[in-house]
DNA sequence: CCATGTGAAGCCTTTCACAGCT
DNA sequence: AGCTGTGAAAGGCTTCACATGG
């Protein structure tokens, strides 16, 4: 179908994935500002990363600084632009428009250049038929035969834990959908073909709560041992 | 001040802690459905986690299975309870009452054992004033003054990129913050005394969708098994 | 015989340290 | 002299494999 680009490979993990963003977004502020140059110290200083990490991190993407220079941010930026750019821009469905789903709706982050959210569903009827932003809510029993007509490739999935792995089942049948973001705190099931990204908030919460704990245990043992 | 809990030490790592929060959340469903027992193979398989991982992670906390037998669900998922809980309930404060704000606020899975939300800040004169769900929304400009007053030990930010290191300077400045779980899209800096968790929606949604280029990539190429 | 608990192995990610280019 | 690019070392997490005990 189309060229296939010249990634070196996938060595590219998820966490360079995840760093590369970062990169790329602070990339954008910095040649909004007219800066022309930057270092992999000055990244890792703004973005708390060591600069070795974003040097190996961009050394996936092949040579792009000037050694004893820097890195050309517009350069930079571009050519991370066009490491991450999908081969085209996906076609997403939102799923559960309750306040999760909403708030990601306009939420502009979630409005990238990689994406569009083209299509609604919920099982409310005061939901059905709306029109959010541009887009008409369906309702659940529409959802396969809207992944089909619109061919839709991805799902967000912002559904009640007890509904998602219904909702999974349904759109992993169309045999057209390839990868999910999952919102629900649950695990799904689904066949090897299909990926599935987690986002799990209580999780990112607890974990935070967690070091705290451990924070406080050794404070208040502190200056001897308060047992 | 209270009982000290028996932690095996820190050993426990931020992805083992993930890990005991879906455990526990899956016990507590197994609990309800009157199951007495799990095997880590059960565990394994209804996480999609692999029963080493889990037997690995349990054993962090002491030995609480029966060998030939398995776990006892009452009791793991009281132990798990136990290890998981802070040493008191957290007071936290949400910033920014904005739609992904609002969301997290009626969301469920934030209204957990360990914490409350017990303060809303935001810059809006429509929000200032107003009662969510019990919790008063404060102005920006009474961040500090309340943080001190309610003893607020963490916040969740979910303003804009751009105010989001003006508000943790704030926060930070009082001396009474300890945590921070930040969605704003955006690094902030704090002293090594505070903790932050990052919560990065587009960035989740990217690693999937670089994760799918590749698939695509691969059968295209005419490859077959997918990961 | 079954499933746990755990050292050791294996794998993945980060960090170091320095050669090499500007 | 300065900063990149990268092999090698270090560190961290997961998986294996088996001894142990019900």
């Amino acid at each position: 179908m189309s060229v296939p680009i010249p990634l070196k490979k996938s060595e590219i993990t998820d966490p360079t994935v995840g760093r590369l963003v970062a990169y790329r977004r602070l990339l954008q502020s910095l040649d909004e500002q007219g800066v022309p140059l930057v270092s992999s110290k000055d990244i890792g200083d703004m973005l708390a990363i060591k600069p070795s990490q974003v040097r190996k991190d961009l050394s996936y993407l092949g040579e792009f600084g000037k050694r004893g220079v820097g890195y050309n941010v517009q350069r930079l930026l571009s050519d991370l632009s066009g490491i991450l750019a999908p081969f085209h821009r996906w076609r997403a469905g939102l799923v559960g428009l309750g306040r999760l789903g909403e708030a990601l709706l306009g939420y502009s982050a979630l409005t990238g250049e990689s994406y569009d959210i083209v299509a609604l569903f919920d099982i409310s009827p005061q939901k059905v038929g709306r029109v959010v932003a541009g887009r008409t809510c369906y309702h659940f029993n529409q959802l396969a035969s809207q992944i089909l007509e619109q061919r839709l490739g991805v799902l967000i999935i912002t559904v009640p834990s007890s509904a998602a792995q219904q909702v999974v089942d349904v759109a992993v049948s169309t045999g057209q959908i390839q990868g999910l973001l999952n919102f629900s705190p649950t695990t799904i099931a689904v066949p090897d073909t299909i990926d599935v990204q987690y986002v799990d908030i209580s999780v990112e919460m607890e974990k935070l709560l967690f070091r705290l704990k451990f924070v406080q245990q050794q404070r208040q043992q502190g200056g001897g041992v308060v047992q």
